[in-house]
DNA sequence: TTGAAATGTTAGGTTTACATTACATAATGT
DNA sequence: ACATTATGTAATGTAAACCTAACATTTCAA
C-alpha cells in the first residue's frame, strides 16, 4: 500500500493544490488525488513533486505492509 | 527526460527480465519497456524495483534536462 | 457579512502503463 | 545439430493515470 507526504510538505510550503499543481505541470484534481491516496502517480510526476518540496522520492512516497 | 539503471543494476545481481519481473509483479515485457526508457512506470512499481536491486528510488530513476 | 479563493468531489474523455500472445533471434549447453 | 533459455519486439486489449469542466462547500480576507 502506496503512503505519501504531499499534503504535509505543500501546507508547509504554504502552496496551494493548483500552484503545487502549476510546477509539476498537472491540474490541481491531480493533486488532490494523490493526496487522497486515490492513484499512484509516475515517477516522473513523483521526481518532479519531490524535487520541489525538497525532500528525496523515498521519504516523499513509499510502501507500506498489508 | 527520464533515465534508469534498471538494466544494469539487473546484470549485477544475474537477475533475468523475467526474474526481476516476478519479484515485482510484472511481465518481462514490462521490465523490458523500462529498461529502454519507453515508460515512465507508477512510483508503486519504481519503489518495488529499488527495493529489490536495493537502491534508493532516486539513484534508481532521475529526470535529466532537455 | 459578502465574495473570492481554496478544496472536495464527480462525470466523461484521452492517453499511457501494463497484460497477453506471439514470433523471431541470439546464446548456451547437451 | 538440437533444445532450451534469454532477449527484442510488435499487436491488441484493458485498467488506471490524468485531463477538462462543473458544481458544492469550506475558508478567509475585505
Amino acid at each position: 500500500m502506496l503512503s505519501n507526504r504531499v499534503k504535509e510538505l505543500r501546507a508547509r510550503y504554504g502552496f496551494t493544490q493548483s500552484e503545487l499543481g502549476k510546477q509539476v505541470d498537472v491540474t490541481r484534481q491531480t493533486i488532490a488525488f494523490i493526496e487522497k491516496g486515490e492513484f499512484s502517480p509516475s515517477i516522473t510526476l513523483a521526481l518532479k513533486l519531490a524535487k520541489v518540496l525538497k525532500v528525496e522520492v523515498g521519504d516523499l512516497f513509499w510502501l507500506e505492509e498489508e
